[in-house]
DNA sequence: GCAATTCGGGACTGATCGGTACAAAACTAT
DNA sequence: ATAGTTTTGTACCGATCAGTCCCGAATTGC
């Protein structure tokens, strides 16, 4: 018996969660949330709580797709295979969005380090499992625990400089060199 | 036949630049700046323009002092141990400052990709310095050109990866883990 | 049609942003 | 001492920030 809510709340988080992505937390202002998710202030308030709840919305959201993403991949691919793949997103046709906003969890854990250190630790945490996901797919492969370890620290070491090397828009060409330069050195680690 | 200044304008940029280390850019007001650069706002638009100016120098400079201290360990040392101990910069005891700050110009590349491009690009700029300086550094081992250009650039990606995990503040012992493994399967790859 | 209820547009808040203006203070050259 | 010059402290500027409030508009159940 009231008047229906006239806008898709996950559409508006959606268009939330890409401008964090590009312009980052503190860039993004309210203004700029309202535009690119066209609703009203009041709906923003009563729909998200604050622009720091939102953005832990879409922290968490992002996360929750980028290991969906990759655990796709390692399930449907040998694991290095699965591992090439996931550090392939991103580095699509130049000037498509996306491909060049590197990635929410580095971006946040360094953006907000020092200024919201629980946006930061949290994006860290996130990053944290990404990582775990590498070790235990590294472990399918029947090396040993320690190498398991030692590499997907050093993974995620180059996942990180990928996603820096993805927002510095370096040419996907290049990009593409340094994963297959780097997969050609991991592999002859393993 | 005046009043003359009565800061460091040196001492007052390097403590500017700390501020903008640790915070970054954008959530450095111009009253944190005031504050720790000890100087009135008068004195500060006289000697330094204006925040982004400001911002600017200190980048350089950081830049600047990044790779004499690169090409000092690189005169001084055999390639790869000079390289190595570039990487183990700023992984000192936990919470000495600056050490868990990351590097200034991958922060800056990050925060203000899409927000303030010049900036980001300059930031993207003094990297590939960077890069150039080790790509010219594994020439002197007598690899391939090629090899030293894919090597420099996966390098490169270990560099910022290690910059990101300073910043999320992995302890010390982490990243030097980090470095070990990745020194190890760089130097196989070599 | 009417009452109840919720939504949404926009005015408003106080705080803070980066930057400017100006006058008093401080110093030097004479 | 005084005139002349520059620095410095501070009041002020408009713009924008995130967030609140309220009332008209819209939609429902009856």
């Amino acid at each position: 018996m009231a008047r229906p809510v006239e806008f898709d709340r996950t559409l508006a988080r959606d268009r939330a969660l890409l401008l964090f992505w590009r312009r980052g937390y503190q860039a993004a202002s309210l203004s700029n949330l309202l535009a690119v998710m066209e609703i009203s202030r009041s709906s923003f308030y009563a729909a998200f709580g604050d622009k720091r709840a939102l953005f832990l919305e879409c922290l968490d959201l992002f996360a929750e797709r980028t290991l969906n993403f990759l655990n796709g991949t390692l399930e449907t691919n040998p694991p290095l295979d699965g591992l090439k793949q996931f550090f392939e997103i991103g580095l699509g046709r130049m000037g498509d969005g996306e491909s060049h906003w590197g990635c929410l969890l580095v971006n946040t854990s360094l953006e907000m380090a020092g200024v919201d250190d629980a946006l930061s630790q949290r994006a860290s945490a996130h990053l944290a499992q990404v990582q775990a996901a590498f070790e235990a797919s590294l472990l399918t492969t029947g090396c040993s625990p320690q190498k398991a370890a030692d590499l997907s620290a050093v993974l995620m070491l180059l996942l990180e400089g990928l996603r820096v090397s993805s927002r510095r828009a370096l040419p996907p060409e290049t990009q593409r060199n340094q994963i297959h330069t780097a997969f050609r050195i991991v592999d002859a680690a393993l």
